[in-house]
DNA sequence: AGCACGCCGACT
DNA sequence: GTCGGCGTGCTC
């Protein structure tokens, strides 16, 4: 009897492929499980088995597997359900979500080796020059890598080289597959069995006497066991004893020692004893009861409670709840806040039972991270993680809180699956009939208007902890200010008074500017040109720190220029101001203290980042300037002022939800100043103090904001009124690209008439020397999605076959905010 | 996505 | 004349 299994392939291929297997791997394998599988003429890939059955495909014959990857399932069911409805929803591949989803050392793929061809003598006359150099390199090394081969003979394209050399039986090729998790193994030493009578051990302890250091490792040993009777690690020992490494290895050649090896985990947090959680005021009390009775009939509750005013203790007693039926919790932050302050808040209430999941952490940790998840270990039981860690193999997932819940970083962006943290954790906890909290200080409009139509459950802080007061937010009018000659470089007097007076008092200042680099557009005085990024539409980026002007788009740079392009004019001005230069400007004014910059470029590396806000926290830093970064998650007790530099650029970009987003940030800006007792000053520097957005930020006016937003939002038919699909046409020549989209937003209108917006060029059309092109579909409330994404789906096939628009790149995104 | 196959310009 | 560029099509 023949049998069949189907898998997915870590590929944006949108079916699943069917392999055949023996009777015996047949019963040994379970959905869920990894098999190595050849996929085309030589990779090998990871597939993922989803179903195991007797139908043989009808029109092609069925490969075998290579081999079997895992003992038992490494996903679980509950996981490919998630998958499926995220590939359906999303409209990708599950070989895309498995790709996203699993952690990259599950994903094993195969790297050609080239290894040298002993069974033939060569004739090195015959060899071409690149062939010679390539034999040459296989006299002194074994085996050798594509990456390698490109590297010694300088050049792309080196698998027709490989080829020939085949064929002239110089070398021979195989495909390595290599496990990426290694296991991180502990050295232990014990002593050998055969000491273990008194007799032995007091002969062997004679012996040693002219091995004095030997000896005395010995004798540590047996106090350290003595006093823990616990296994002995060699580092411990070697600590101990005061001793080297070869000592140790002198004793175990000799057969005294016994070394051997245990499998630990690479992240372990030393249990400093939990904390006893704190005790609520009574508004959090409050709060805490009201969500709770919301959860008893809803499965989502949104939390919105004000900045500081102690969401996090209401979400330690839900989660302590959890914990005490024995459930799992997962707590959704936006990668960024990740890093901070507030893992090491819950890890002292929490310690052990915490696992800390995100990008920064290395494949192997997050393997163990998963493993642990899996098998539902106590150290796992509550996971602290970035939007990816909803993928994690969870069991028992009572509570999912998703914190910071307006924030867009939540919704994957560019590489497929582009999906929502958010919304994926709704359906996620449905399937162990969990719960959602939603918390933030300024919701999103979906799920403020979700809960004002009841599918939510609404629960409202607006109280700080402690009473402190609400920062006292003022509006600066530039233009007043600039036409009175009161400003200096980017500063108003009102702005720069008030640092002042902060500093005087020993206090902290936080500076808020939306851009990094020194100034965003480099102009000619004389012929007005300025420089553009080669491969994208924009314009360079001054960067005055290494003296660079930088794409932002590609990475592209080059030296600051020193005369124009266009006219050779030595004259060049900087228009526009980011971070770096505002840091320039400070630096000026108050030569005396210490100014800290925080955006992309200062916070490179593992620890960019922390070593800033440690600066910072430590009252190194007195001013800190800042980009988005200094929004999230950051608790400074020593700020009293935050200014914005400048709220327009904020307000112009061209998105529907600017002025929702604008509000967020500047809120939560806001939200940095005066945590404590003394009440928070916040200025905003505008051109357009009027602007209705920065009225109701100054006032606090989250309901105001909602009601004029919605309104919009209804006249011109966006979410959360209608849903949106944006599809994306991509290619580096303008006029295919143009030609595609039109031809695709045409067909769609043939289904959804007015509803089909586009195409038309994003702000910046070209990124990468690749055009885009965007439409969106528009999808009122009473319209099927399902119906909808079936159409598009279709479009889009037919759309393929249309020569003329052959690599044109569609890309499709659902919810595309 | 990767990789092989197949067709046209810049070098010996 | 080849080498190597990339457009095209397929993968169980």
């Amino acid at each position: 009897m023949q049998y069949y299994i189907d898998v997915i392939l870590p590929i944006p291929l949108h079916k699943e492929f069917t392999y055949s297997v023996n009777e015996n791997e047949a019963h040994f394998l379970k959905p869920g499980m990894r098999v190595a599988v050849q996929f085309g003429k030589s990779k090998v890939y990871s597939a993922l088995v989803t179903n195991i059955h007797q139908t043989a495909p009808q029109v092609y014959e069925a490969k075998e597997i290579e081999h079997i990857l895992d003992e038992v399932p490494i996903v679980t069911n509950d996981q490919l359900q998630l998958w499926s409805w995220i590939s359906e929803y999303y409209m990708c591949s599950k070989g895309e979500v498995m790709r996203a989803a699993l952690p990259s050392a599950f994903l094993l793929e195969s790297e050609t080796i080239i290894l040298r061809n002993d069974s033939h003598t060569i004739d090195e006359q015959e060899l071409k020059d690149d062939e010679f150099l390539l034999y040459e390199a296989l006299q002194h090394q074994s085996l050798l890598r594509i990456q390698e081969v490109m590297d010694i003979v300088g050049k792309k394209s080196v698998l027709p080289l490989i080829k020939r050399l085949i064929e002239k039986n110089v070398i021979t090729v195989q495909e390595e597959i290599y496990e990426q998790y290694k296991p991180k193994l502990v050295r232990y030493v014990k002593l050998q069995i055969a000491y273990s009578t008194e007799e032995a051990l007091q002969d062997l302890l004679d012996s040693l006497t002219r091995a004095p250091k030997q000896k005395e490792v010995l004798m540590h040993l047996f106090m350290l066991q003595a006093k823990t009777n616990k296994a002995i690690k060699v580092a411990d020992l070697i600590k101990v004893a005061n001793s080297s490494a070869n000592i140790i290895k002198a004793l175990v050649d000799k057969g005294i020692l016994e070394e051997y090896h245990k499998q630990t985990d690479r992240v372990e947090y030393t249990s400093n004893l939990s904390v006893a959680s704190k005790e609520l005021n009574s508004f959090q009390e409050q709060a805490l009861e009201q969500i709770q009775k919301h959860l008893l009939e809803k499965d989502v509750c949104l939390f919105h409670g004000v900045t500081s005013s102690g969401k996090t203790e209401v979400y330690v007693k839900l989660i302590e709840e959890q914990i005490a039926k024995g459930k799992q919790v997962l707590y959704l932050l936006p990668e960024i806040a990740l890093t901070t302050q507030l893992i090491s808040r819950l890890q002292e209430y929490f310690g052990e039972k915490l696992t800390v999941y995100h990008s920064k952490y290395s494949v192997n940790e997050r393997v163990e991270a998963w493993n642990n998840v899996k098998e539902s270990k106590a150290k796992a039981q509550i996971v602290i993680g970035a939007r990816s860690s909803i993928f994690l193999p969870f069991s028992n997932l009572g509570l999912i809180i998703i914190d910071e819940e307006h924030e867009s970083s939540f919704k994957q962006y560019d590489p497929a699956p582009r999906y929502h943290a958010r919304d994926t954790a709704i359906v996620l906890s449905k399937l162990f009939k969990g719960k959602v909290v939603l918390g933030s200080a300024t919701p999103s409009l979906e799920s403020y208007y979700n809960a004002n139509q009841k599918k939510y459950g609404l629960v409202t802080l607006n109280r700080r902890y402690g009473n402190v007061l609400m920062p006292d937010i003022n509006l600066v009018d530039l233009k007043t200010k600039y036409k009175r000659k009161e400003m200096k470089g980017h500063f108003s007097d009102t702005l720069l008074t008030a640092i002042e007076e902060a500093l005087k008092e020993d206090e902290q200042v936080i500076l808020f500017q939306n851009r990094r680099g020194y100034s965003p557009v480099v102009e000619c005085n004389t012929c007005g040109h300025s420089p553009q990024c080669p491969n994208c539409d924009v314009s360079l980026t001054y960067h005055n720190y290494r003296n660079q002007l930088r794409c932002h788009y590609c990475g592209y740079h080059i030296a600051m220029l020193q005369k124009c392009l266009a006219c050779d004019s030595p004259e060049l001005t900087t228009k526009g101001f980011g971070t770096e230069q505002i840091e320039n400007e400070l630096k000026e004014l108050f030569p005396e203290h210490h100014i800290g910059r925080m955006d992309q470029d200062t916070t490179r590396g593992k620890h960019g980042y922390e070593k800033i806000i440690t600066k910072f926290e430590n009252g190194e830093i007195d001013i800190l300037v800042g980009t988005q970064m200094l929004t999230k998650g950051l608790d400074f007790r020593n700020v009293t002022l935050v200014g914005i530099m400048n709220a327009d650029n904020l307000l112009n970009f061209p998105d529907f939800r600017a002025h929702e987003r604008s509000f967020q940030l500047m809120q939560q800006v806001a939200g940095r100043a005066g945590r404590t007792s003394k009440r928070g000053k916040v200025l905003i520097q505008t051109y357009n103090p009027f602007h209705q957005i920065l009225q109701q930020v100054s006032i606090n006016d989250f309901e105001g904001m909602y009601k004029d937003q919605m309104e919009e939002r209804y006249q011109y038919k966006y979410p959360p009124f209608y849903r949106i699909i944006k599809i994306t046409g991509r290619h580096k020549d303008y006029n295919r690209v143009n030609e595609a989209t039109a031809w695709f937003a045409k067909s769609l209108r043939m289904s959804f008439k007015e509803h089909v917006l586009g195409p038309e060029f994003p702000p910046i059309s070209r990124i990468r020397n690749q055009y885009n092109k965007n439409i969106l579909v528009k999808i009122p409330a009473g319209q099927s999605l399902k119906k909808t994404k079936e159409v598009i789906k279709k479009i889009e096939n037919s759309f393929k076959s249309v020569k003329e628009f052959s690599g044109v790149r569609i890309i499709i995104n659902v919810d595309n905010y």
